[in-house]
DNA sequence: TTAATAGTGTCTCTGAGACAGTATATA
DNA sequence: TATATACTGTCTCAGAGACACTATTAA
């Protein structure tokens, strides 16, 4: 932003998107840490599997990007979108793309409701989900980015509430828990879970319960006077008191 | 990075570097956090002070771009060196913008050194030095980057050890403490500041004393084993273990 | 009644912090 | 000797985790 040189132009700039969820396969199934891949219609990396994404457009904001081609891959809305990186090594694509890579997360329950109804609208047949654990060769340096993304996803849950992001509206505390489990890959003491997070105050408790086989749990809302996490410096008001 | 749209060729990408050391005024007075601004000699914000920066060349890494720019500036290689963040709002600059922002710490001395023996070479007099509580009118969105770069400062410190990038290579436990205090703004206690430290393993003690008006202290060095933090995806070893 | 999950009580361990006390240099 | 800083010892408190125990439902 100070002076000029003439290369500047050649440099093109990209924008994409880690889409997570925790779902489950069966209903009675542990859920999986799951995200949506595109198959590639054009070269480089023709048919492989990459991050959804677009060229940024000139007018439009990079959330704003992240957002769309979120919506376009899935047909939803994000409950939690943050920035992740700008990769910008001369060499990660054929031509020079600095890539701004955000992360989102979103509802299990509106997954499962999409893909039935999206199945067969425009270019769905493209866009697969995938187990976080078993993940695909990918095109570029996708594989390093989702990578990444899983890293600060755990890092992040250990210190913020982001991992509500992925439940419904209500919720009992071992879908919490569950979900927690299934992000961090190990096993949480059920009791110790609970008092941390009553104690967070995140949680507001509702008079109904979820019936099963075995005792009902109650169900809770999400207290949304308490952010998710700190978005970044877009955000001034929570990056100011972490 | 999927589709392209005509606009794509409108956005051109900058790389700014917030710049921070922690220096004494006099030898005696306690240690500031300052940091390095350029005067602009263009439109738009001609003549007012903004972060150092440039464009992006084509074929230069980011972080090479933020290390040249950081050098161009201060003469100095950074002891520390990190993305911060990519700034892209459509308004944020009258043309198209996207600035990729990094942020690096120099040791105090070396800055001492350099603008002595740099001042009077090539456009030296259009950089000043500013304490990080006391910053003049800043163009762009630049005020906002360096408030997000001191609140991510002030958090890692927290978790990692790197504001030891601000130190040189021998230094005593009150010369790591007081640059701790500088940075976090609050005072710490001497003898449990001491413990947590050598818990971390982070230093590695000399045989050699400071001797000054009261009991000698001993020197300590940097224990090169120990990473200053996670730097990102760039650093894979360490982002799998943070 | 049994099995399985919901939810409570309580103990231990660890790390942060407050603060008293000892050691060693210069003036 | 006085004083300021270097460095050590120890107490308290809060949070994380292990784990025993009680409660409540359906089969």
């Amino acid at each position: 932003m100070q002076t000029q040189t003439e290369n500047a132009d050649d440099i093109r700039v990209a924008v994409s998107t880690v889409i997570l969820t925790v779902q489950r396969t069966t209903s009675s199934s542990a859920p999986v840490l799951s995200l949506p891949l595109v198959r590639r219609t054009r070269e480089p990396f023709y048919d492989q599997w990459a991050l959804p994404g677009g060229w940024l457009n000139a007018h439009e904001n990079l959330e704003d990007a992240a957002a769309r081609t979120l919506r376009e891959t899935t047909g939803l809305a994000p409950s939690y979108l943050e920035q992740l990186y700008a990769f910008g090594a001369v060499r990660r694509s054929p031509t020079r793309v600095i890539s701004v890579v955000y992360w989102a997360l979103v509802q299990a329950d509106a997954v499962a409701e999409t893909t039935a109804t999206l199945h067969h609208q425009h270019d769905q047949e493209n866009v697969a989900w995938f187990s976080a654990a078993q993940l695909p060769a990918l095109a570029f340096d996708h594989a390093d980015i989702i990578d990444y993304a899983l890293w600060r996803l755990r890092n992040k849950v250990g210190y913020s509430r982001v991992a509500h992001g992925f439940l419904p509206p209500e919720f009992t505390l071992a879908d919490l828990r569950e979900t927690y489990e299934s992000i961090l890959g190990k096993h949480l003491d059920p009791a110790n879970f609970r008092r941390q997070v009553e104690a967070s105050g995140s949680l507001i408790p509702t008079d109904k319960f979820r019936t099963g086989a075995h005792r009902p749990a109650r169900l809770y809302r999400h207290n949304s006077t308490v952010e998710l996490a700190d978005k970044g410096p877009l955000t001034p008001e929570e990056t100011k008191t972490p």
